[in-house]
DNA sequence: TTAGCGATGTAATGTTGTAACGTTCATCGA
DNA sequence: TCGATGAACGTTACAACATTACATCGCTAA
């Protein structure tokens, strides 16, 4: 059901870039456009696991998302289920994976396409991103013209940032 | 005892850039060489965590390593033994370690100062590196733009390897 | 009605990473 | 010589992250 994009999707989408920075309820009705545009379904389980998504100012491990998601129901969701919603969120573009912090952060722009840039702080966790098309580009170019196919970069900056600093 | 390289060690490291790439007995010879240069110890299980992490492809896993040193060494080695060295190698540049892999790989080049670029194939698992300093040096200077500090890029390229596509 | 399918639940297990504390051994000054 | 110190490594336990296999539920199309 779902397909990743074709990497010329990103040069495309890269020309006209207007971002809409969604927050709130306002993100999750992007969110939820989004979904069911790739052709999935809006649960509550989703629904409910985006909004507490949504809430972190960090990257979110899954059993974080697990507990407060937990909470909230007032019934044990376990891990699993959280990790499979977090995988379709992945493959649909409503959240991204933070590599270097084993977690997970919402998508404030879903529906539009591109690689993205995070800085995470390590002294307070929190995470910011950067989008800057000609540099994500040239990251791909570098991997193509290494042989590499279907690329998926994952470029993340750690350090201190200008609040711990 | 070890001290980060200080950023503007990176800038100077770029102008003249002449690899040499390491493999065998070389590279372990290197590697022993950059860690007494930090002032550390070239120990008897250093020398069995490098050298089997050298003779890895894809990047390894700490309990990759603790089981083939476990072999080497006829006696059991446990994951935490091989974390703290694998630390060490890391803090020192003799090693790298694959964010997206939860993993290690040697440094082909120890002693020499840069950020590097991680190709990693999703089907063969296999890593390979480009250096870019150009492309790197913009990914820090982007992050020092947002006001981070201290920065350390982690930059890694998911996909298919010219072999596996 | 019921077969199929997508979503979620449940339980178990596997993998990765850390914390706390103990032992060994080399060095060094009294 | 003796004890103090400190680095390296050992041992145990546990915490955090992730996956697998299979069961259940509810919808809908034949």
């Amino acid at each position: 059901m779902i397909d990743q994009p074709h990497p010329s999707a990103y040069i495309t989408g890269m020309a006209a870039h207007h971002h809409h920075e969604h927050a709130g309820a306002s993100l999750a009705q992007a969110a939820e456009a989004a979904l069911v545009d790739a052709g999935e379904q809006w649960t509550d389980m989703r629904s409910d696991i985006f909004a507490v998504l949504a809430t972190f100012e960090k990257p979110a491990s899954a059993y974080d998302i697990a507990d407060l998601v937990s909470q909230r129901r007032g019934k044990r969701v376990a891990p699993n289920s959280v990790y499979r919603i977090l995988d379709l969120f992945v493959t649909t573009n409503l959240a991204r994976r933070v590599e270097s912090a084993n977690a997970y952060i919402a998508n404030s722009h879903p529906g539009c396409l591109h690689d993205c840039i995070f800085l995470i702080c390590d002294s307070c966790g929190t995470a910011t991103h950067i989008d800057d098309d000609a540099l994500t580009m040239s990251v791909r170019a570098a991997a193509e013209h290494a042989g590499f196919a279907q690329v998926r970069p994952v470029i993340e900056v750690r350090g201190k940032c200008a609040d711990c600093d």
